[in-house]
DNA sequence: TGATAAAACAAACAAACGTTTGGTTTAATT
DNA sequence: AATTAAACCAAACGTTTGTTTGTTTTATCA
């Protein structure tokens, strides 16, 4: 369990929990929450498996401690990255470029999040499609501020894009199309018909 | 295991593969691959765990025959679908539709595809990643065939279209945007720009 | 330094897992 | 009707699972 900081005596220093996360973001990452096992967990942090519930109460906690934080890490990430960037276009490529980053190599926080789906962790299901729906809001501001053509369906567009982006799992190569070309690629297609030259913006 | 037809007595007519099948890929689709017990396959085929083992001789290879019924399935659909048609536009739009259509709804089978990764199945993954790359060939020629403009990434336009397709799976409600027009709008919205007003082409 | 609680270990638990074994039913062939 | 093998059941196998329990180590503070 993680005890809360007592008044008399507070968490100790040398304490793993740190470890212990970055070990079940790893492990979780590369094989999904069923095939991880916390003997696998354990193993990756340098412990054993019934010390894992000093400080989670289940595997399912575990899981959405990480989540969490993969949410939390890839959110503070675009957010930085569209900061101070006003241009709509700009601030969307901006966007999807961290989005990328931290999705095909920074984090496996955030990788989590395209590994797992919130279907296989029963008990935490609701809480995870909320956090992945208040990440998604970001994008959906973005794309709400972009100049389209009236009666353009700003919902398809984001879930489209997103999409693109997010497949990029299944192909990305190390060494090959890096992600700041991806997102740069996707967003362009978006912005200029594919049947014609194309058009240069101003950057 | 899938006694080869002897020459002397070949299989019977009541035979329950079929059934089997269905029951797999329906509880595959639904829970994913670890997630889904054998126990649970024989219950929604109405039969004993162990019982499946004279179709199938593990869990793998059973799953192997679900998901290869599935890419065959979905191949199918596709080619049919395009069979007939010219323009390569109208061609590419025949083809997600059907792929959309499989996929968000008419397949337990197709759906299968979305929601186990190969890296899920250890001992299958190379195969189930040779039939995967099969079928997506079938979109590298129907995006080759297109009029695009010079210089234009063929390849990245491929992976855009299907990651943004496969990725409806996760927003897709019945009853909303169906399966045709999400088809229709992913390839309108590639064919044309977002910042000008609508080039309508004849159809 | 000695007391205290945080942190981790060691070992086991019941339940569930994929699979095996041996026997039974049943449809087809002769 | 007798025979044969396909098809399935019933029950258990050994292993692994998430988790619990009791004990030991160790950093911190009086």
């Amino acid at each position: 369990m993680n005890h809360a900081t007592s008044p008399t005596r507070p968490v100790r220093q040398d304490n793993r929990r740190h470890l212990l996360l970055d070990a079940a973001a790893g492990e979780f990452r590369a094989r999904g929450f069923h095939a991880v096992t916390m003997r696998d967990i354990a193993r990756a942090a340098g412990m054993i498996a019934g010390s894992i519930y000093y400080h989670f109460p289940s595997k399912e906690d575990l899981f959405l401690a990480v989540y969490a934080e993969g949410v939390c890490r890839i959110s503070a990430r675009v957010a930085e990255a569209t900061a101070g960037i006003a241009d709509p276009w700009d601030r969307l490529t901006a966007a999807c470029r961290a989005h990328t980053g931290m999705l095909l190599e920074e984090s496996d926080y955030a990788q989590v999040i395209l590994r797992v789906f919130p279907e296989d962790v029963p008990g935490a299901r609701e809480t995870l499609i909320a956090m992945r729906d208040d990440y998604e809001s970001l994008f959906r501001d973005l794309v709400d501020d972009l100049p389209l053509a009236p009666g353009a369906d700003r919902s398809l567009v984001r879930h489209m894009l997103l999409g693109a982006l997010n497949w990029a799992k299944f192909w990305y190569r190390p060494g090959k199309l890096d992600p700041d070309r991806i997102a740069d690629e996707m967003v362009a297609t978006l912005r200029n018909p594919l049947n014609t030259p194309e058009v240069h913006h101003g950057g």
